[in-house]
DNA sequence: GTATAAAAGACAAAAACGGTCCTGAAGGTA
DNA sequence: TACCTTCAGGACCGTTTTTGTCTTTTATAC
């Protein structure tokens, strides 16, 4: 349960690449994914997540590539996260307009609960940003 | 991301009810299957990993059925999840024995920010007995 | 115009999810 | 003993998600 996918841990592994490297640096998507240890078509797409979420920029033709689109303490683990898994829904009645389909979407007692593990999940993410996880090597 | 299964969310419900009968008494899957509006044959399943669990006690033949193996105070929702759902694992690299495949199997420095979810969830998860929610109705 | 690099979308194998169904085993009951 | 009840275990199966690849298009630099 809970588990991040591979998709998540790439996305991680691209966007702290990317932080590692001087600001404005232009990184091409082959680099960061030789870095990163990730098949560069599936990383091409993680970074189009990325570019419409507005955490990189992306430049196309000659010398083109991906920068980070804001200051890399500005970037939550969370915001990269969600960018590419959507956001953290413990359970479906947390969904924004969702809710549950028994009791006529009255919310049970457990919902409580999971409204709780998401609250600390979302707190951790929060917490780090890639700045702190970069400088930490 | 993080998203409880259907068949965690079945196993709640169905402990829920157990839960919220006479402390001893013995109900059939069916009754259960049909007070919780969970497909009878697959909660059936899911009582066996709770058999398998010691989480409640199981009776075959004419008077059969289930009964919760301990005081519904004495059983947190964490049990109940992981017992369908399995250790809760926010990424691979905290399976136990398991480690990263990156960097000679040495954990990274978004190692550490996983444990902390993961402590995080289990606690929240850990604090909530079924007794609690099968009160609050 | 041409080379470069990302964007977008179609495609596909493999795994996980969400069940169903059937056989068998264990336990009552007549 | 025969039969009925109830759970156990495993095979099976359609759908969805994951984890990618490939091709075409678009934007940009030179
Ligand atoms: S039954 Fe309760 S926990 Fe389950 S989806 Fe509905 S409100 Fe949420
Ligand atoms: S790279 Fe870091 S976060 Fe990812 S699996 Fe390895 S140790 Fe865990």
């Amino acid at each position: 349960m809970m588990e991040l996918t591979r998709k998540g841990e790439y996305a991680i592994r691209g966007i702290l690449y990317l932080a590692s490297q001087p600001l404005g640096k232009v990184s091409l998507i082959s680099e960061i994914a030789e870095a990163a240890e990730v098949p560069q078509t599936f990383l091409a797409k993680i970074f189009q997540s990325f570019a419409k979420m507005g955490i990189v920029n992306s430049y196309r033709g000659t010398g083109g590539g991906f920068t980070l689109a804001r200051h890399p303490g500005k970037i939550t683990l969370r915001e990269v996260v969600e960018a590419v898994e959507g956001p953290i829904i413990p359970n479906r009645c947390l969904i924004e307009g969702g809710g549950c389909d028994r009791r006529g979407n009255l919310p049970c007692c457990v919902h409580e609960v999971w409204k709780d593990v998401q609250a600390g999940v979302v707190r951790v993410l929060d917490g780090v940003t890639i700045e702190q996880l970069a400088q930490k090597g």
